[in-house]
Formats: structure tokens, C-alpha cells, sequence
RNA sequence: GGUGGGGUUCCCGAGUGGUCAAAGGGAACAGACUGUAAAUCUGUCGGCGAAGCCUUCGGAGGUUCAAAUCCUCCCCCCACCA
């Protein structure tokens, strides 16, 4: 094996690649040269959530490999609306919308991705799709597509069977996107383009359109969609999506979005969304129940690491300990993972009902609301207060969760709905820990 | 523009005058079992300080003791025709 793995090799072994144009001669391009790749997002929301890790992950793997990646945002296209893979036509995204959610993508982008010195570049489509004239583009571009063709294309085939149709507006995005790929060849040698499964259609279409163009071959590479094993989408909740920005989901939530993986994903997910080298990672298929909840530990810490930087990693780590007990991780598990390096884990620290509590760990709580100092001396009903707190969605929910027992103050399960909650439940701290089921937790602090 | 079919609680989907806060499934939540996993079983699953009352079946009116169900107008979606 080569000192330096081709990137499309590495791509494969971490299982990032459904299905390439030209298999050969992209490995062997790869080989000979810097590629310039690129990656569409779509700017609808002003986060990126979990499910785009996949691109963005494969984008740092390019770089890491000494390419150039660029990230485009689809301003111009974001103003038409992708209907590959939607059972309904998307909602469309005004201008503003579109600008303001490109700074959040770029400052997340940036965690995984070097920016500096054009080692990456991020573009927007809007600044030349929106100049497109209608009749040029008709025939300078429109005439290579063949309107049997695309019909038949998977991406257009779920709507044009469906009752909701397609629209006009959104049969045009594939020649946009085609187009896409023909401005960033044209400007910037841009030779491969990646992206969802549900792209194929899309990217075969800017393939094929620089070949007629330009009589020059280009490589498009789609990634797996990737589910749970247990048959979600990725990074989906009851909850809604998971975010990468902070604002939206936080540290803690996201790092334990991660530790509660089924335990027939965590290989698949430490090759996807961690960079810890494959011979590690193949070792977790040996390990059994325990030790594969420390894997899952490595691969939130990572994870959330990469996401969110050291120190929240670390304070996620702590707070989930806090709340479900140490567990010391054996260095043989992942060893290169800087877990071992940046935390102690290997510290016996006591599960809830020892004695001795690492003292770290008793701090590292963050409260999450605050009570009036008076108003909880009068007591307050223990529905009310969960639902106050927001631990349920209504008073309503409450009393069924308490009824349920599924309600702890303090680690005691609450008795009744109306059982008076005061100031004899406050802590050495002055603090009174929620609980509602198992991993949900709420602490609040009194306020004099 | 014409004709026909639709819009039901988070989603799918039953319901064509009272027994409907609305079947069934999924999702979700809680309990038991566990490993913060999966599977399984049980319970819950509009709101209300829980008695009863209030709000919900695309929207607005109307008929009726009584409307998701009937009537009128309007909005939206789909199919076929033009």
C-alpha cells in the first residue's frame, strides 16, 4: 500500500461512496492530481443538521488529502427549489433568507473545514444564476437536454407518479445544477462533484453537460443515504433535527444524540463521522455490550469534538457522566482518539451511589432554569413545575407522566401530580434536579 | 375554463346526523426488562388545578334539540378533458 492512500480509496473503506461516474479513471485522476471538488448545501435553514455530516466530512477528507474542496451554496438554486428525492414541492426561500442562512453554513463549515488561503472555497450559485438570460440559457445550455431523458431520470420519476406533480420551476433544477458544474469547471477546474444519492440524476446531467460543452470528462460521486438501523433518517428526532449550530441543539444534546446510537452503527459511524483511523475502528466489531458503550462514548466525544471544539466535548462528557455514571474507557478502545489524551478515562470514578464523586464532575452542571425564592416556598404542585420547566408540553402531560412514574426530583420518584415541590427539596447548592424518564433532566436553581 | 375525486387530531388513514376527543396503524412518551442500545410486554397519547367544561375534522356562514357528517359560498390539492 502507498504511503499516502488515494482519497477515493479512503472514501470507499469509510463508507462514503454509493457509486461513482468512472470509477477507473477517477482513482486514477485522484492519483495524478489536486482534484477541485465541490459539494452543493442548501441554504434553507441557517443551520446545517446531522444529515449533512456525510458531505461535509467527505469535503475535510478531500482537504486532508491535500485537495481543494468547495463548498457552493445554493443561492440561486435555493430560489428554485430541488425536487429530487421530495414527495412535495419545497417551500421557496426569499433572497434574504438565502444570504442570512449562508453565514451560519459557513461558520459551521469552517470547524471541519480550513478556509484560510483559498485551501477551500466557498461560492454561491446566486452570483451566477441570477444573471442568467432566459433565451441564451435556452440555447446554449437547454438544447443538450432531452426531455425524454430527464422524465425518466429517478429524481423527477416519485413526482411525476405522484398526485402532487411537478412543477415547472422544478424540473428546471437540473440544468441549474448542471449548469453549476459547467461555471466551477469553467472558473475553476472544478473536476468532480459529489453529493447525496438523490443527486445522481443531477450530477450525471453536469457530466454529461461539460462532455458536450467542453468535450471534457468530469467524475461525480454520490454518497449513501445513510439511516439508522433502526430505519430513521440520520439525525432525525422526535424532537426534530439535529443541528450543528449550538443555538439549535446544544452540546450536551448533541453529544448525546451520538451516545444513544444503536449498537449496530457505531463501526459504520466512527468510519463516517470521526477521523480516527480504520484499523481502530474495525476492532469495535469484537467488542461486546460494554465495551461498546465506551466506543459510543469515543464517538460522541469525537464527534461533538469536531462539531463543537474541545472544550464542550469535554463539559458534554462530564454532564452525561454526572447524570449516568462514570464508566472508565480502556485505552485499547480507539486509542488514537484524543479522549485519552484530553480526559481522565481511566479514572475509576464512582457510578451515582459510591461515595467518592470526582469533584469535577459535581460543577460541571449547568443550570438549566431559575425558581423565585418565594414562590418556591409556597410550593409548588410537581406538575406544574415540570411543566413549567418544560420537561412536558403541557400541565396535562404532566400528570400523566407522574402518574406514570416517570417523574424524579432528585432521583425520587414523584408520588403524586400535586405533591407540593419547596425549598426542602433544595441541595447543598440550592438546586432541585428534574428528572423526566430516564435521560431527561432539568435543574433548576433558586433565585432570591 | 369544464368534469370528477379530495382536504380528519404529529404522520398515514377510518368515520356520511347523536353511542365522536373521533377506529386502526405508525411515530412519540412513560413503566417493566436492560447497557443512556436493540427487541419484547404494559400503559399513555387535544386542553384545563380533572368535576365537568372548553377547543379540534380546509375557511366562513346556515339547517337542526344535536354537525367531522346535511346545505350555501369561498380557499387549496389532484386527475382527466380543453
Amino acid at each position: 500500500m502507498d504511503y499516502i492512500m488515494n482519497v477515493i480509496d479512503i472514501l470507499l473503506e469509510r463508507g462514503f461512496i454509493e457509486q461513482t461516474t468512472h470509477d477507473e479513471e477517477l482513482r486514477r485522476y485522484a492519483d495524478k492530481e489536486q482534484i477541485t471538488c465541490y459539494i452543493g448545501f442548501d441554504p434553507t435553514a441557517s443551520s446545517l443538521h446531522i444529515g449533512s455530516l456525510v458531505p461535509i466530512m467527505s469535503l475535510a477528507h478531500m482537504q486532508r488529502l491535500g485537495h481543494r474542496p468547495i463548498a457552493l451554496v445554493g443561492g440561486g438554486t435555493g430560489l428554485v427549489g430541488d425536487p429530487s428525492g421530495k414527495t412535495e414541492m419545497r417551500q421557496l426561500l426569499t433572497s434574504e433568507m438565502v444570504e442570512e442562512n449562508e453565514q451560519g453554513i459557513k461558520k459551521q463549515l469552517s470547524r471541519f473545514i480550513d478556509f484560510s488561503d483559498d485551501r477551500a472555497l466557498m461560492l454561491n450559485n446566486a452570483d451566477w444564476l441570477t444573471k442568467l438570460e432566459y433565451i441564451p440559457f435556452l440555447r446554449d445550455v437547454g438544447r443538450h437536454f432531452s426531455v425524454n431523458r430527464m422524465i425518466k431520470a429517478e429524481s423527477y420519476k416519485i413526482r411525476l407518479e405522484s398526485d402532487e406533480g411537478l412543477n415547472f420551476i422544478e424540473f428546471n433544477y437540473m440544468l441549474l445544477q448542471a449548469y453549476d458544474f459547467l461555471e466551477l469547471y469553467n472558473t475553476h477546474n472544478c473536476r468532480l462533484q459529489m453529493g447525496g444519492s438523490d443527486q445522481w440524476g443531477n450530477i450525471v446531467a453536469g457530466v454529461e453537460l461539460i462532455r458536450r460543452m467542453r468535450q471534457e470528462t468530469v467524475f461525480g460521486v454520490t454518497f449513501p443515504l445513510i439511516t439508522t438501523s433502526g430505519g430513521a433518517k440520520m439525525g432525525k428526532t422526535a424532537s426534530g433535527a439535529v443541528w450543528l449550530a449550538e443555538d439549535r441543539t446544544s452540546s450536551y444534546d448533541y453529544y448525546q444524540y451520538w451516545i444513544n446510537t444503536d449498537d449496530r452503527d457505531v463501526e459504520r459511524f466512527m468510519a463516517l463521522f470521526t477521523f480516527l483511523p480504520m484499523e481502530e475502528i474495525r476492532d469495535i466489531g469484537k467488542l461486546d455490550g460494554s465495551d461498546l458503550n465506551s466506543a459510543k462514548i469515543v464517538l460522541a466525544f469525537e464527534t461533538t469534538l469536531l462539531a463543537h471544539g474541545k472544550d464542550k466535548a469535554e463539559k458534554a462528557y462530564q454532564k452525561s457522566a454526572s447524570h449516568f455514571g462514570a464508566r472508565s474507557i480502556s485505552r485499547d478502545i480507539l486509542p488514537s482518539s484524543r479522549i485519552h489524551t484530553e480526559l481522565q478515562t481511566d479514572l475509576q470514578v464512582s457510578v451515582k451511589d459510591d461515595v467518592a464523586v470526582n469533584d469535577d464532575f459535581a460543577t460541571v452542571d449547568i443550570v438549566d432554569s431559575y425558581v423565585d425564592e418565594i414562590e418556591l416556598k409556597a410550593g409548588i404542585p410537581a406538575f406544574k413545575l415540570f411543566h413549567t420547566v418544560g420537561l412536558t408540553s403541557s400541565s396535562s402531560a404532566a400528570r400523566r407522566l407522574i402518574q406514570q412514574g416517570g417523574a424524579y426530583i432528585n432521583d425520587e420518584r414523584v408520588k403524586s401530580f400535586d405533591q407540593l415541590i419547596n425549598d426542602d427539596y433544595l441541595d447543598e447548592e440550592e438546586t432541585i434536579v428534574l428528572r423526566a424518564g430516564k435521560k431527561r433532566f432539568h435543574k433548576i436553581k433558586i433565585i432570591k
